[in-house]
DNA sequence: CGGCGACGGATTGTCAACAATCGTTTCGCG
DNA sequence: CGCGAAACGATTGTTGACAATCCGTCGCCG
């Protein structure tokens, strides 16, 4: 292929990714919460930028899925219902397992090096208590896990999927009894890796994206009832594209 | 789940949703190629709206994976490059295959009967050359069955990559042979429902994605060599969001 | 003749004001 | 006192104009 289609697609703009990524961050921490209204007014004030480039963010977030809108009525943090996230974690269980098993076997000692620095930065972070490094370096350790799959398609739509239930694991990220167990099970997937089977790893993802799962469905059960009536009826059905 | 959450994202918004429709199908029907440029004022004046409709379609565009931008450098039709292809295709099969094994088995005779109506339509339309209402048809009945594995995220991320694809199969749709096949294909299908396997039916959905990739690839070759390289340098990478 | 830097057209990104819409509250009437 | 309608405030969506950026071209100098 003389030309391969390179991304095209980095750069979004200069301001707009910092407000995109700041509001992004306040879903991810629990200060902006699921079903929390976004006002665009208040953000371009919070911020001190235009209304516009709220704007723009708010739609690249319902792009990530993070955020939800409704035409004339404005936009709130996307919030998941019980079978929902059922449904989401099934899809993210099939997908990670595809990855694995496109790992070439035995991995790559390069592979595992990477890994392990990764992991021995990310615990650190759980020491010191940078919930934001944690957060990044979380992310940065299963990417490059997943990357290793070797198709790009395949670790960008697990990405998505990752992005969209962010808000659903800020909950985990705040619990230090999650963290504490989610870095001894990186550190096992990196055992694994290093000698173990393919099997084991398997096993090892798998049982891994679980927890936080319940730690949500846990902590969501109490919010509806409060405050969930406010927002609209049930209209939902959505078109298919022809 | 006392309040689930309804969709509350539809209705994007009353003129733009034509414009992306219209966009798209330029881009599905092939009047608008791979790599082509998206100039925002030519495609104003083509459609008689305001600039800013033709950027938020752009937008919406780019969200739905068939228009890819840089910052400052505009947008074009999006390409694939003959790996990228493999690999979407890839991650396709892998879910098709996961949604068939989670349609209830044998299944509902409402939904078979729902299948043979909309074949019975399409292979009308087939044979009647409207060429816009089978490729709407086309997905209707994809959907209609990916949809009763009953896991709104998985055909959703499906739908995702569907759409994603269409510039791909823009080259099956005008091919008479692969439409008849298609239809065959299809006949098969609801046959299998009606009376036959789950893993028939699992061996006819894997089959029958084939094809347009693989007119695609005989498509595909000849064109960077003509005005591929008027694009660009291989700046990826992609950061990963913290 | 070839490389380098400035100019100009074309294109995209940004801004501030305007118009339409929604939700709520209040007023009037039965 | 309860119910419906109209006006208000708040919020979103849209428009036109302006500014920043990029790409190709021309001219200059070595």
């Amino acid at each position: 292929m003389a030309y391969p289609a390179e991304r095209y697609d980095d750069a979004p703009a200069p301001m707009l990714a910092d407000i995109v990524q700041a509001i992004k961050e306040e879903i991810i921490f629990g200060r902006l919460r699921p079903r929390e209204r976004l006002v665009e007014g208040e953000l371009s004030d919070r911020y001190r930028v235009s209304r516009h480039v709220i704007r723009s963010a708010l739609t690249e977030l319902q792009g990530m899925g993070l955020v939800a809108r409704r035409h004339n009525k404005g936009a709130m943090v996307r919030d998941f219902s019980a079978e929902e996230v059922d449904e989401i974690y099934e899809v993210r269980a099939v997908l990670q397992r595809e990855a694995i098993l496109r790992i070439p076997w035995p991995p790559d000692r390069a592979l595992v090096r990477e890994l392990e620095a990764i992991h021995a930065r990310y615990s650190r972070c759980v020491e010191d208590g940078d919930l934001k490094q944690v957060c990044s370096l979380n992310n940065t350790f299963h990417f490059t896990m997943f990357e290793a799959a070797n198709n790009r398609c395949l670790s960008e739509t697990i990405q998505r999927i990752w992005t969209e239930t962010l808000g659903i694991r800020c909950y985990a990220i705040g619990d230090p009894v999650w963290l504490r167990r989610a870095r001894d099970e990186h550190a096992a997937m990196v055992a694994e890796m290093a000698g173990g089977s393919r099997d084991g790893l398997l096993r090892l993802v798998d049982a891994h994206i679980w927890p936080a799962l319940e730690l949500y469905k846990r902590a969501h059960g109490g919010w509806h009832a409060l405050d969930g009536a406010a927002w609209g009826g049930p209209k939902a059905g959505r078109g298919l594209g022809g």
